[in-house]
DNA sequence: AAGTGGTCTAGACCACATA
DNA sequence: ATGTGGTCTAGACCACTTC
């Protein structure tokens, strides 16, 4: 069933992206929107609240609610949800691929398994992919699932969408990620794999992800090349 | 006057943080939250969802709330509210220094006035500075501000502060801030400033900054030496 | 079946912006 | 003075997990 606040807030973008309600103009009041929706005045709040988190509209006491003046480039994407690679891709209209360059099961190390709270030596897929979205945004995935909590995990499912195999064969799903972010010189190996040239940096993203029954799921290092990407951020506050 | 969804976030995590709620442990249930800080349950569901958004714990419907299990790393800092640097270093307990090279008010460049939507040409204020923490934590931050939005700025306050300028002595608060993120190669003055060994590259962080009126407030590129520094981010859903 | 968090309501009062 | 969004209540029912 359609959550109400969910579909009052599609609404609302869909709006603003249609142009109905323009940059820097007031949309209508909370209690306006409460009559048009047929909703209450929390509904419509925490409506309001997402497409704010989004940054879309800026709310301002006592003045009203403002499409926010942003130019387009920052309008299409913040790394909010956490998307699996390819679905990400696909969102965008592109095309994801995939080099599968090693992907075995071996005993945790000491830094994995202290990012995956683990016991040292306990079984984890150790998994190296080059990933590339329109043979650009290239980056190479290191990643590191423990084995009990995906006990069946293939070469060839890994090489598709770990994501995928998580969320629709296993039906879990993904909570929360803890990123770090650093930007750091290739290996010779990464090199090679995206094709930089002498001298190119790469941003490094360190994440743990949680699945939303809090376990700890998988603990990956993302070695991206920025030349024809960037890692966006809208925060509030 | 003390919000009672902040009290009560507050206390909760003390408590987490002070172990009396341990990782991987229940917290009471909201009806027994309710009952204990004589609040309703609307109000600590509030409280939950931001120790939920910061990271420390985790809802499981049917099930209950439980803190997160999670490394010390990860505990101590999500970039999430905009602090201006000085007071960032002083929530650390570290000190500021401050080298300014440039502050000059010219005619906005297209690329400026793009980010900021002024016209071409309107008056801004640029501003190069050096800044480190502790010896340590460097960074080259590029600013850029409409003169017409902090009319009289000086030298001497961008070198202290000038989120302190603007939300102390101008009584503004800041709203909201979208960044982009890249790696990138320093450049000669860059690697001087900040004493950057041969082919270490540096933290892009395109950012413009909104008031919480919704205007923009300013543009700035900082370029990070993320050796001994970085960008933590904690993302639901 | 019992217990948990998720959604939603109708209404009250408050803090702030604008005129 | 008016109107805006912000906080908060008491209570109802629903969706999900397994205390």
């Amino acid at each position: 069933m359609a959550l109400k606040y969910e579909s009052v807030a599609k609404d609302l973008e869909e709006r603003i992206r249609a142009g109905i309600y323009r940059p820097r103009e007031r949309i209508p009041t909370v209690e306006e929107l409460c009559e048009a929706y047929g909703v209450s005045r929390i509904t419509v709040r925490r409506s309001l609240d997402m497409l704010e988190e989004s940054g879309l509209v800026v709310k301002r006491r006592g003045a009203g609610t403002f499409v926010k003046d942003m130019d387009a480039a920052q309008d299409l994407a913040a790394e909010k949800r956490v998307l699996g690679f390819s679905e990400s891709a696909r969102r965008d209209g592109c095309t994801a691929t995939t080099r599968m360059i090693d992907f075995t099961i071996t005993e945790a190390p000491a830094e994995v398994a202290r990012r995956l709270r683990i016991e040292e030596g306990e079984p984890v897929y150790h998994i190296t992919r080059v990933r590339h979205v329109n043979a650009d945004r290239g980056l190479v995935a290191y990643t590191w699932i423990p084995v009990a909590i995906i006990p069946r995990l293939t070469r060839e499912q890994a090489t598709v969408s770990i994501y995928h195999h998580v969320e629709v064969q296993l039906g879990l799903t993904v909570g929360s990620t803890h990123r770090q972010i650093r930007a750091v010189r290739p290996t010779p190996d990464e090199r090679r794999w995206l094709g930089l040239p002498e001298g190119e940096p790469l941003l490094e993203i360190d994440q743990t992800v949680y699945l939303s029954d809090g376990r700890l799921f998988e603990y990956s290092v993302l070695r991206r090349d920025t030349r024809a990407y960037s890692f966006n951020i809208i925060s509030k506050d």
